[in-house]
DNA sequence: TAGATCCGAAACTGCTCAGTACCGTATATA
DNA sequence: TATATACGGTACTGAGCAGTTTCGGATCTA
């Protein structure tokens, strides 16, 4: 970024004198239908290009290409790169894990372990270069730190707030456990690794984690045994 | 960064046809000397920029303008940004906390609590906004990763790995706890709440860190008594 | 069929910024 | 004193890129 791509938020209300882009309601509209189907297509590549090569590394270009799309068409859907960047960091947080069926094993040290999949794994692997790609923009965009917050950050700890507020409501761990606290120590910790230490967070650091960190801190001493 | 502003490392060797930046080894030189003592000056300058603006924010007319010096006086001594980001992180290093005259209470949580000093939290603040406006480019460039990871990372973990021995060295912590994975819990836990989170890593957090999550970890119990 | 809008592709515009060149001045050696 | 270099300042150059425009062709409504 050299100014800012975020300027231009102010937008019409809809009196859309634009001859692109004019989304009047349910008004059946002349020409050609615009494709839809293809700004998921976008958005996805737009979300390899933030992965590779972070916000500034990125050019529209480059999002163009990789979709196999024209300039033109990103810009009649999008205003700037910033909003691009914006709307595909928020299409992140569908396909989400379902709050509804999370594991449920009994024991936390169990939920927990259930968690670790290699597909959600690689899941957040992108999403932590995303982030990382992002940091420096971070700063000074509020608009795109709750997106990139209300897609990766908090959806990550809410799913480990559920399963220990589950492990309080069962007995397992003693009511005066900082449990919003604690569930920050995995993301905290898998975001530094990937992204400060570079290494992997794979199976092994995670079972780590968990036996060596939160379920001592949580207060429950046997790594194996219930 | 648009290209790669740190291509040039192929440094002459020493023949030097340079009429600038000629640094003959002990050679008495003709004409005005280079003024050395501008150097942490600049660099002080640079890595004050980088920590507000980020790396592709940063430009070296903001540095020199910050530093009050023209900006052929710093293609006089860095061949290029990317090299005087490097010089600025490397710095860093300098002014470190002294492993020599580390606290010393007698137990790892009165070392650990002894740590936190207004001073020190400030600095590491800092560090931290600058290893987020580097976040991005560290994917690239292994060299700047380097300089990063022993001006800031390393230290930071070392001293928690020292503190630890001294605790598992005087019995106070079991031989099996992990301590080179529970150094990293703070600087982990810090750099998220700094970059992501975006709220202060205060005495409050640090105290709360300490007692709720990396002392059960390593096995002792009450947060207070011995 | 006619006109409007979409599409991908590519040329074009305008700005920013890394890096260079040059100025007048200050300070060093010989 | 003459020469060489450093200094702060400023103008210049060239590349990259956000955003716009144009084009030939496809697809929609009327």
């Amino acid at each position: 970024m050299t100014q800012n791509d975020f300027d231009d938020a102010s937008e019409l209300i809809d009196s859309e004198l634009d001859a692109d882009a004019p989304e009047a309601p349910e008004q059946a509209r002349l020409g050609r239908k615009r494709d839809h189907t293809r700004d998921p297509e976008i958005l996805e590549a737009a979300l390899d290009v933030l992965a590779e090569e972070g916000y500034d590394g990125m050019t529209i270009d480059m999002v163009a290409a990789r979709a196999k799309a024209g300039k033109a068409t990103l810009y009649r859907r999008w205003a700037s790169k910033g909003e691009l960047v914006i709307d595909a960091v928020a299409c992140m947080k569908k396909g989400d894990l379902d709050h509804a069926r999370l594991p449920d094993t009994g024991t936390l040290r169990g939920d927990l372990v259930a968690m670790i999949k290699p597909r959600s794994m690689e899941d957040a692997e992108r999403k932590l270069q995303i982030m990382g790609g992002l940091m420096s923009v971070l700063s000074r965009n509020p608009e795109l730190s709750d997106a990139i917050n209300s897609a990766i950050i908090e959806p990550r700890a809410e799913v480990n707030r559920i399963l220990m507020r589950r492990a309080r409501d069962r007995g397992e761990i003693s009511p005066d456990v900082d449990i919003d606290a604690l569930a920050l120590v995995s993301p905290s910790m898998a975001s530094y690794r990937t992204l400060v230490l570079k290494k992997p967070v794979d199976r092994e650091f995670l079972i780590s984690l968990i036996d060596g960190v939160i379920l001592p801190a949580a207060g429950i001493r046997s790594p194996v045994g219930a």
